[in-house]
RNA sequence: UGGGAGAUCGUCCAGCGGCAGGACUACGGACUCUGACUCCGUCAACCCAGGUUCGAAUCCUGGUCUCCCAGCCA
């Protein structure tokens, strides 16, 4: 695997940069829960580390508590355990430096490159200028050192309001990098914070304790996305301004979009918040919570961010692509077992009242370890609603009147009456009659059957609920606002189907939650950890099966 | 109309002066007790215009388009 990054670490190795040491850190805010974007950044960031033998840290950028939270915290760092990824014994807070980086703030101070604004925000903003005119400097810009010492040591021992002054860098007001507009680096808010409770009453802004962090926790390669690239100069000129014996190289990336979703903290919270969704772990959500609930495997997202790349331009990875990955995975790990999702009964008018066999089946049709278990087979079962048409297009190859097809993994059945309802004309239950010779699926005389079907005993099989999950929006790209019109007017209305009336083989009885399984010719399913109980199992649809006939029916039928 | 960044099949990624390649998708076909899997095949791209060169996706010049930046968010 090669990239540009890995391209830049691989010189810095052979130029013996930092002594050959690569070491970089995954920063998240603790603000919501990881989506598969975050999956992205931390693939790179601890794969780039593993292959080099380096070390990468974990680092919770907790300057804001105003929006941060140790619920926040418990998700995510659950969910880059769950991916595979693993910190050791460097899980760090930007809140664990808050004393070393007031005392970074106190030397820029005295080295006059920092002072005490008593601006208002308004003005400060009025005072930035704008994308085409330069700034002018603040009033307060020449105050002494001592006295914006003073000050800051008095913003610090909380004798002044939230909003009445801030520390800002000293920089350039005329910079056409409008970061470089003497930045603020301290604001004073009165927020508690989650770790540090109410010991601070101001806190630093992420371009000035994110440099010195990286630096403190000796990174060699900070690696965030494309939006910081503005802020590399900023990066750079407090890390310069200041003795430390490390200046990490800051390298960003394109982050990961994908169509038919949105990715930003911001929209996903709103979902959740607006009840869009159950929740962060809403199998529908792009999140790593949801891509676990919905059945998703680390093994397939840690393959899918490997494939997708790493690299500078924007871009919108195709979901299916994800799906591709999961099926992959899932195909050849998973047991495969009978469901059936919309039940039309058909009674085998030639099989014995009462009889009931198993059948032998196997839970992997290429994978003989997997092992088999049996299944129940009785007069009376349960088929596919769609897998029979009364009257077939030229295509379609399932069951319809007088039509011979095999029933997976045990008789050949034959189509010999319809039973519909009177009223609505309905299919509601079918007569066939079965070949005693065909038991297990096959024929001694080789005559062959076009369809093999899925099917359950109605005595025997248990009842299911079913959760069949679509793209949460109709709209490629949701976040494309044009005018007014909010990404939330996309989302799809048939997100989420409910099926409540299935019906699935025995065995089933005994599935662990988050189980997966292949439900043969529908698709891969997990029983859902939540909402499943001994008495009421709840699968997730995680993704179908590749469906050759859907596209030819869509086809045809426009 | 300031600054930063990026433009290669429908989508993503490679190419680093020498035959534009891979993956996903789509479309054919083979196989099949899953219309699955697997296998084989097909379609399909260098933003534009000049220049340098025997030779340019790659180097140079000039355009065009897209994204990011005016939080006391990260």
């Amino acid at each position: 695997m090669v990239d540009f990054i890995r391209d830049i670490i691989a010189e810095d190795l052979k130029a013996n940069k930092n002594g050959g040491r690569v070491h970089t850190r995954f920063p998240p805010e603790p603000n919501g829960y990881l989506h598969i974007g975050h999956a992205k950044s931390i693939c790179l960031n601890f794969g780039l580390a593993a292959e080099s033998h380096g070390l990468c840290n974990l680092r919770f950028d907790d300057t804001n508590p105003s929006k941060e939270s140790t619920e926040y915290i418990r998700s995510i760092k659950s969910d880059i355990k769950w991916l595979g990824f693993d910190w050791g014994d460097r899980l760090f807070y930007t809140s664990d430096y808050f004393e070393k980086l007031y005392q970074y703030a106190v030397q820029l101070i005295k080295k006059g490159k920092a002072y005490v604004c008593d601006l208002s925000p308004e003005e400060i903003r009025e005072y930035r200028g704008t994308l085409t005119e330069p700034g002018k400097d603040s009033p307060y810009r020449n105050r002494s050192a001592e006295e914006s010492l003073d000050l800051f040591e008095r913003m610090r021992a909380g004798e002044f309001k939230e909003v009445s002054r801030v520390l800002r860098a000293k920089i350039d007001m005329s910079s056409p990098n409008l970061n470089m507009r003497d930045p603020v680096l301290y604001r004073i808010l009165r927020t508690p914070h989650h770790r540090t409770g109410d010991k601070w009453c101001i806190y630093p802004m992420y371009d000035y304790a994110h440099c010195l962090s990286d630096s403190i926790e000796g990174i060699t390669h900070s690696i965030c996305t494309l939006e910081f690239e503005d802020h590399r100069p900023l990066y750079d000129w407090v890390l310069d301004q200041l003795d430390v014996d490390c200046h990490p190289q800051q390298i960003e990336f394109a982050r990961l979009n994908l169509n038919y979703t949105v990715m930003s903290k911001r929209k996903l919270l709103e979902l959740v918040e607006n009840g869009h969704v159950s929740g962060w772990d809403d199998p529908r959500m792009p999140t790593l919570s949801g891509l676990r609930r919905r059945g998703y495997t680390p093994e397939s997202i840690r393959n899918f961010c490997e494939r997708i790349g790493v690299a500078k331009r924007d871009s919108v990875i195709d979901v299916a692509l994800l799906e591709h990955c999961i099926r992959e995975d899932l195909n050849r790990s998973v047991p495969r077992v009978m469901a059936v999702l919309r039940p039309l009964r058909v009674v085998i008018d030639n099989y014995p009242e009462g009889q009931v066999e198993e059948l032998d089946s196997p839970y992997h049709p290429d994978d003989p370890s997997v092992g088999s278990r049996k299944i129940p087979f009785s007069r009376v079962l349960y088929i596919e609603q769609e897998d029979f048409l009364e009257d077939p297009p030229k295509k379609f190859f399932r069951l319809s009147p007088g039509r011979e097809v095999r029933l997976r993994y045990a008789y050949y059945i034959t189509c010999v009456d319809v039973v519909k309802d009177k009223q609505s004309g309905e299919v509601v239950e079918l007569h066939c009659t079965y070949d005693p010779e065909t038991r297990g699926g096959w024929s001694r005389d080789g005559r062959k059957v076009k369809a093999t079907l899925h099917w359950v005993s109605e005595c025997d099989s248990i009842p299911a609920g079913v959760r069949l999950y679509n793209h949460l929006f109709t709209k490629e790209n949701p976040n494309e606002e044009k005018g007014n019109i909010d990404f939330k007017t996309y989302l799809n209305p048939n997100s989420l189907e409910i099926l409540t009336s299935c019906r699935v083989e025995p065995v089933l009885a005994n599935a662990a939650p988050g189980s997966r399984y292949q439900f043969e010719r529908l698709g891969y399913f997990c029983l859902d950890s939540v909402d499943s109980s001994d008495g009421a199992l709840v699968f997730n649809r995680t993704v179908t099966l590749r469906d050759s006939w859907a596209k030819i029916a869509k086809k045809e039928k426009l």
